[in-house]
DNA sequence: CATGAATGAGGGTTCATTCAT
DNA sequence: TATGAATGAACCCTCATTCAT
């Protein structure tokens, strides 16, 4: 028993922030279940006892990814959070900005991958966390389309919950053929498609969304 | 007919379907990963032995439920497979059949909550089969939309793939919804409003869809 | 992962009783933390898993050990319990009969010898097991004492319970030297010089004691 | 005196001292095996490295601890070391005063707890240094008994060594009771009875004790 | 002297799989 | 066919120890 000797001293934050990235690559490439701790202390050529040293487990660094980047997910979708009326433009153009900002890191790509590919199947904790924030977003767009109706913007009838079920079902389904599927998708040219079909379909005065469609 | 006689004997094809019923809603509970080839013994109430004897193992029962249930989906698939024109009432009509098929039976349940938990964080093998059914989907209703495309019907400057990936995947998220998070949804209802929009959405002639709107 | 050949089968509950014997052993030689599942299993020539098959881990075939000694001990203290009145010489007759009973077999050389050497050291849970049977034998002594007090048979002045630990404080120590320290003690000469040293320091009446004592 | 500037100095021994403390309140609370070097350093506020500045390791502290204690349980125990003869009362007295000097300090109270829960459980190093304490109790004993019988005081047939085996397992039941099962025992009164008892028992003119006894 | 990040051997436990009966 | 004891690779995790700073 003669250990301990040989470092590559860093600050721990920093040592923290690099484990979580390789691992996030790791579990977005395996899988959180079939990945396991010596993949990612091999991937970060760390010790196991310095992964222990950050992290209290693989469910502890699965949680604080989570966290993290849901944590960067809120931040971003605050713009989203629109309490004064917008024109139509406005609104497909946040959806832009959204999807250049997740689209735009490697790392995102990963978590994106993973949370769409199992995250669902792990912990109940996993889920809720997860879940906690397409709720926001459909709980957020709900509300803004009931806003849309009572200003009669949107056709009164529509079932605003159920509307948004769809809205998120189309951008969960991109981001996973995009992230999980690998798939050439232009991302933001299957965005301005959708927009524009969910508009067309929801507006109660067609015309309104002239502006805002890509062609016609 | 030599069953029944002796030690629990049955026949062959009638157990090995018992163990995979219990299989399903093993795994649909607590997870592929999590739920243990003990865990459907003692459900089954069968010895360890009995299980190899019917299945090469844990995979090997996995990929013959997918396989079970992903053949009833295409046969129950069929009906959706349109080749010549149908009016608008008709095709909203074969959704809500399609829907009121898988959400008829227990077992549907248990299959799409295993599938759309995390049977896409198993092998690509598993996650391929799943994935070849949703793309035939998708590949069925762009075709159909090219054929309206050209027929006049539709919106000629819509990407008709980049809208069935939005249909797929509001599909996805109303079945994630009921399967997986149990939420009390109106499934026909839900399916009425997705429906409606996106054919308000697509259509070229807003009149045609009249008739099939729930309310106007 | 190809396991599970070459057996060795036998009886499960002699097997368990086997693993039992070889883990005392070890125990008793390496100390209860020392010894590690894999000394066991090496010894039991047997796979880890095999193991677990029969005990839940190794606070469970420590327990197992603890409560099958103790079921003996306590069975074995019948004898010792007096409801009627008995001589002196057969009380000391009943010592010596337990003692040859204790002495007799190597597992109990190995029980006592892990019970005085630790067991005092581990969770409550071991240590309440053990310090219950040495009160049992307390109580029962103590009791004992009382009655013959009342009998004007000993003195009445004395702290039945003090004597009391002092008696299991020299069964205690004599056990020690013979199982741990491995002493070459005669624990027979040793137990009678005890037995008549408290006698006499108890008795009302020495003369009583004349019969019982070996010498003079 | 060069102590008390700069970052948290110390007088290396009076740090090494209070480090010893704590790891022995640590070691007798929790057990030497189930305690970590973690749980020392925290108690004692101070960095890894600073242990391994004033111990070698675990076992050296435990070595350490107990040299330290039994150095003055050896010290304390010259005054039993009678080469003269000495009435019997006062043979009693010095027990009392020994059995005050170990219970008058809560470090002797850890020492005592630690040594009789499982001390006996760690390297035959530690074993035998304990060991050999009480070997040397025993020691003395058997020759200041055996004296006393040559002078005609004590029984002549008396087994001396067993005798002295006995006089140490009370010694040791009772504080074993006291330390580590925390029980409210008068000790004094408790040793005045069994002194009274051993000497009653092993006297050869009885009425030699008679004004030792605390009751007659 | 003091620090605490890093180390890695070692320990306990699980579970899919095998095969003698 | 059916059984279930046996297997062992693979995991997760701990903690005494080291040494660059």
């Amino acid at each position: 028993m003669k250990t301990g000797f040989r470092h590559k001293r860093k600050d721990g934050l920093r040592r923290q922030a690099q484990i979580m990235d390789i691992a996030l690559a790791i579990f977005a490439q395996k899988g959180y279940h079939t990945a396991s701790i010596d993949d990612i202390i091999n991937a970060a050529d760390i010790a196991k006892g310095t992964f222990y040293l950050h992290f209290e487990g693989k469910a502890d660094i699965m949680a604080k990814l989570i966290d993290h980047y849901l944590d960067m997910l809120y931040e971003a979708s605050i713009v989203l959070d629109i309490s004064q009326p917008r024109p139509i433009t406005e609104i497909k153009q946040l959806y832009l900005d959204m999807a250049r900002f997740v689209t735009s890191s490697i790392e995102f790509k990963h978590f994106i991958r993973l949370v769409l590919r199992e995250a669902m199947g792990l912990d109940p904790t996993f889920l809720n966390k997860v879940n906690g924030f397409f709720d926001k977003m459909i709980n957020m767009s709900t509300g803004y389309i009931r806003q849309a109706q009572q200003e009669g913007k949107v056709l009164p009838d529509l079932d605003a919950m159920a509307v948004s079920y769809c809205i998120i079902g189309c951008v969960k389904e991109l981001l996973f053929r995009w992230a999980v599927m690998e798939s050439e998708i232009d991302i933001e040219q299957t965005i301005t498609t959708a927009v524009d079909l969910f508009f067309r379909g929801m507006l109660a005065n067609p015309s309104d969304v002239e502006a805002g469609l890509s062609r016609s």
